[in-house]
DNA sequence: CACATCAATAACCTCTAATTATAAATTGCC
DNA sequence: GGCAATTTATAATTAGAGGTTATTGATGTG
């Protein structure tokens, strides 16, 4: 079957009127062009070219061949660029999957700038709980993981990607808005907005509590940090939040203070062993981390 | 940059999972595809594949890159087919002049034959007379042309086609029509309708008349045969006609008679020597050969 | 007529993509 | 555990497509 270079030297020769020409364009010798006319007449069977007065004029046939060819030659080129661009992580299909609390505000906000320099690249962002990440992995539906608490599970490569801490935010005039640290026991006698035990940050309180001695108390129970913070601006009561739900940015008539102990949190990210990771998502990943530790706190690489 | 083969071996290794299996398909040894592979991947630039266990995984972007390359082997396979189309002279552009005498009734029936083992092929057809003809193929508007009169110009290659002759056309019950044969002295003592001096019909009849001492007598003067036709068929009177234009076909009210001596008419085909003929019209040209001398009477090839 | 330009040919070279043969790793099975 | 089957990878070699330079012969042109 006849192959693209082959309908290039004929394209070339058919518009420049001349093998010399055509050579010159296609960087080979004038010799080269010939051979390879007369290899693609006998691959064709027929005649490309009347020889007259040692003048090539091209047949309708050939014509009609070399207009043809130029759609296997936009694909070719498509294909080119495609692979130049997955090279550059420029194009292809980003499926994230990230626990609410890191998926709602600053996983948005990253995303946005990855794609600044990336507009081709197709983004799939899901929200689910640990578990669903989990399984969304593993069952390939997508390809990345961002989670608070790390996933557990066998076919899953997990990895720290950033460091946060959880603050306590209160409403504006609030008591505890008062100090400029806010103490674990201290909540214990505010109206305590909190998490319940089975979520991440539930656990992550709990521990914080019972390692010195106490225990968490708390009059409602929410289990999105987001639903917690819009309950504080609404002066409900107090509530710890971490600072990836916040994303650096001012809640009106919320006010922020730090834990004292400090309360560490890391985020993870996941990906499955059962599947190659996409040079964009591993991208992505290195992304993602530079650009919160810009902003919460560096985690090492 | 990547060409269309190492594209097919990628496919084929990432549709049929083993490297075993593609070179199987491919009818190539298993190294060459191992080796391939590895080939495109250093082009590439990054890893098409995960090895792990002895096993071949396909990154996503592997299979970006195999499902874009189907639409490159679409376009390979729509050129191939069109070559080999292209050389049965089923596929391309037929562009053909002809006087109005061949192109109204002779010329239709036999495209319509034509097309139908070449459903795709692309036809033109134009009437004109000889001069308009010889224009069009000179300046490459035209591939073929058809004429009766051979057209004059030293750029076309003219050949003779097809014979035919003139037969007179009466009106049924006309006084002509009892006779088996008219001959050429009962015209004038008839209502004669014929054609103007300077057609191809006018001048050959006008010859058959002077060559034996005649003037040619009429009393209606046409340019064409199937004016003539009609006027004959209305009983206007009676009129010689080329066997062309009846294409075998009986006009009602319309009863023909040969003339005595019998009036040869010759049918030339034209093409022109500035541009090559495509392979298509000179098979139609064959073609038309062979119909018409099916029904109409031999010409030498 | 000299000269430039054209395609074609000859003889040789180069490198891609194939070959055979074999190694090394993994899996399935008894 | 050990053997057979299956996998990818490597080494050494070969075939051939596509390229080179040098040259020829034909054809216009100043």
């Amino acid at each position: 079957m006849i192959n693209a270079r082959q309908l290039e030297v004929l394209c070339a020769v058919i518009e420049l009127g001349t093998t010399a020409k055509a050579a010159e364009l296609l960087a080979v010798s004038q010799p080269a062009v010939s051979n390879m006319i007369r290899h693609i007449e006998t691959l064709a069977g027929f005649a490309l070219f009347e020889r007259e007065r040692a003048r090539l004029i091209p047949t309708p046939e050939a014509r009609h061949i070399a207009q043809e060819a130029q759609h296997l030659f936009t694909q070719q080129r498509r294909i080119a660029s495609i692979i130049e661009e997955l090279r550059g992580g420029t194009t292809g299909r980003l499926s994230i999957v990230a626990t609410p609390s890191i998926g709602q505000r600053i996983l948005p906000q990253v995303i946005a700038k990855f794609l600044e320099t990336r507009p081709k690249l197709n983004v799939s962002l899901d929200l689910g709980h640990t578990d669903q990440i989990a399984n969304r992995l593993v069952s390939g539906q997508a390809e990345l993981g961002l989670s608070i608490s790390q996933p557990r599970h066998s076919a899953l490569t997990v990895r720290p990607i950033a460091e946060a801490q959880l603050l306590c935010a209160c409403p504006a005039g609030h008591e505890l808005a008062l100090s400029q640290t806010v103490s674990i026991e201290a909540l214990n006698h505010a109206r305590h907005i909190s998490y319940s035990g089975d979520t991440p940050l539930g656990q992550i309180i709990d521990a914080a509590f019972s390692s010195r001695g106490l225990e968490r108390r708390y009059f409602f129970e929410v289990r999105h940090t987001m639903a917690a913070l819009e309950l504080v601006a609404n002066g409900v009561g107090v509530a710890l939040v971490d600072s990836f739900a916040l994303a650096g940015r001012d809640v009106p008539g919320v006010v922020l203070r730090p834990i004292n102990p400090v309360l560490e949190l890391r985020a993870h990210s996941a990906t499955s062993k059962l599947f190659p990771t996409s040079h964009v998502a591993l991208q992505f990943q290195n992304f993602f981390r530079e650009r919160v530790a810009e902003h919460l706190g560096a985690v090492p690489s």
